[in-house]
DNA sequence: TTGAAAGCGGTACCAA
DNA sequence: TTGGTACCGCTTTCAA
């Protein structure tokens, strides 16, 4: 803005200039010829007019805001706690900075997604990527409905058929989890479970199922969680104080599978001597703990990576398109606890 | 949208309610006197419509937006993982939302301000809290440059005197950490300080040395941290390490004392007995530490709160006004690590 | 290569 | 209360 209070246009630029406000805008987006003279003319008054453009006027004529909006339908205590939003968060950063696209975090508090869906049909952003949603949100269903281009990380429960995404193998790779502790010679296998109304919680607790199923074991010792450390203790105590005998647990958590540890450890417990764990997510936490912890690496900053390519296509294409699905493998990674 | 893929217009709903667009645009907007019949001839035609206002168009003429930023400059990394942010952002989300404002979180890369500067210029939102801002980022002097309404939560390096800002008492803080530590009889007190580009870091350490010199005692007892717990543990190793006989620790924030009790702890050396700490923040860590840790209540909910009201009322005043400033004290919090 | 002018989709003024 | 209309600030035809 010039030495007053008001933002300075478009039209202040060119007539400094001495060019038309078309030459002037050519000049500034670079996308077409301009005569040497002009372009610097114009250059030289938007930097003496400290101008910008106005980001609404232009949205209003391209259709583009250059922003990406980043939807994580969690409370924040989960989000700022859990290395899974930190290493989604920081590759999606990324991925977007190469197509000089600004990143936006949208946390949506559980109830007031009307808000949310305001700001989103008023399309103050090109695209979305949603992560951690939740069975009762409906944003599959909501996202579609306001037409806005976006990739779900992880299925939705309903309304998946409706939009792009990315998703991992939460059902084989707890079936991993249990093999491994099977193979450790475990019979009496437990799991912490995340949260029943998440896609992830629910799929590795089927995986587990199935696998002990297949071995003709009892799948009954679950406790479940909500992904965050205390939880994971909170269960543990839950499970060894009705199963006394168990000897390995799979938590679908690295988290959970901190605070079961803790909770073992203060119980005079040894692992793996005495019980087996396994994790989910491999984010840094599992190398740290004591003994470090045996997991399965969820391949979540390839998936957003992913999530972004396949964004950035639909927003390329207006929208328009079906909707696509890529399924990332997570892969076991031994450790000690096992 | 109606079914195809095109999103509805005012045009589009005031055609057909059957009126003209000035009255669709005040049935819907409601500040304006309408007719019942209108009204509702506009409401369902907005219904059948699926119609939501463009934001570009509507903020291209309101110059309002109907968001607010939080920009923090700070690497994922930490945001993630002090609960200084998700205290704030929680705050910050509440109060706005009372206006019916929606939040949108801008993380600043250290290095690419450029074009966060550029979206902020582009007025996508309506104004901005800042916090855990660093000397470098000459944030203050950018965004009053920018001309966008903005409060910082802290004292930013430099061009404080252009913002608004709500800060607290860390100087004043930290001596009364030290006072605690010396009627408790110690006398060879260290410092974990904060990271020496950020005021808060910078202030506590400040505080600390004005009060051991004030006592006639040595403050060369200082190691860097940055917050985070592994940095505290170890600063406190190379405290340690340098002074054996400390019998006193002020770290600047919870999550560095909290590292400093893990290395002091697998040392032997036991608290308060051995080594009284005294932490920074209160934001939930101190109570679960063993011992629980005596702390300076770190007042961010509050300073949150009164950073949306100030930062409201300079979006009420179009960003004209003079820049206020506020100053919160902490408060001791007594607890048994001393 | 350049400029004039027509929108983009709303809001708000003014007159009726 | 309502409608006509002039913008908001920018991009993009279309002609020159």
């Amino acid at each position: 803005m010039g030495t007053n209070g008001h933002a300075s246009t478009l039209g202040e630029v060119a007539a400094l200039a001495g060019v038309s406000k078309a030459t002037a805008s050519r000049a500034i987006n670079g996308r077409h010829k301009v005569s040497p003279q002009a372009q610097a003319a114009v250059l030289d008054a938007v930097r003496e007019l400290g101008y910008t453009p106005n980001g609404a006027a232009r949205s209003l004529v391209t259709r583009r805001t250059g922003s990406v909006a980043v939807i994580l339908p969690e409370s924040d205590e989960r989000v700022f706690t859990d290395p899974f939003f930190a290493r989604l968060l920081h590759q999606v950063a990324r991925s977007l900075r190469e197509h000089d696209l600004q990143l936006v975090l949208l946390l949506a508090q559980p109830g007031d997604e009307t808000r949310l869906l305001t700001y989103l049909r008023g399309r103050y952003v090109d695209g979305a990527v949603v992560a951690s949603h939740h069975r009762d949100d409906h944003l599959a269903e909501h996202l579609s409905d306001v037409g806005l281009p976006c990739v779900f990380i992880g299925a939705p429960w309903t309304g998946g058929e409706r939009v792009s995404v990315v998703d991992s193998d939460n059902t084989g790779a707890a079936t991993q989890a249990v093999r491994v502790l099977l193979e450790s010679g475990r019979r009496r296998i437990a799991t912490i479970a995340g949260p029943g109304d998440m896609r992830a919680g629910h799929d590795r607790l089927q995986g587990w199922r199935q696998q002990l199923e297949a071995a003709g074991l009892d799948s009954s010792l679950v406790a479940f969680g909500d992904f965050t450390e205390d939880s994971g203790a909170a269960a543990c105590a839950q499970l060894l104080d009705a199963a006394g005998d168990l000897d390995g647990i799979f938590a679908a958590s690295d988290l959970m599978a901190l605070g079961a540890m803790r909770e073992l450890e203060s119980r005079g417990i040894r692992v793996p001597d005495d019980v087996a764990i396994v994790g989910y997510d491999d984010l840094g936490v599992a190398e740290r703990t004591r003994p470090p912890l045996t997991t399965l690496r969820n391949p979540i900053g390839e998936m957003a990576t992913e999530a972004v390519r396949i964004l950035l296509e639909a927003i390329d294409h207006g929208g328009r398109g079906a909707p696509r699905r890529v399924v990332f493998v997570p892969e076991l990674v031994r450790r000690d606890s096992v």
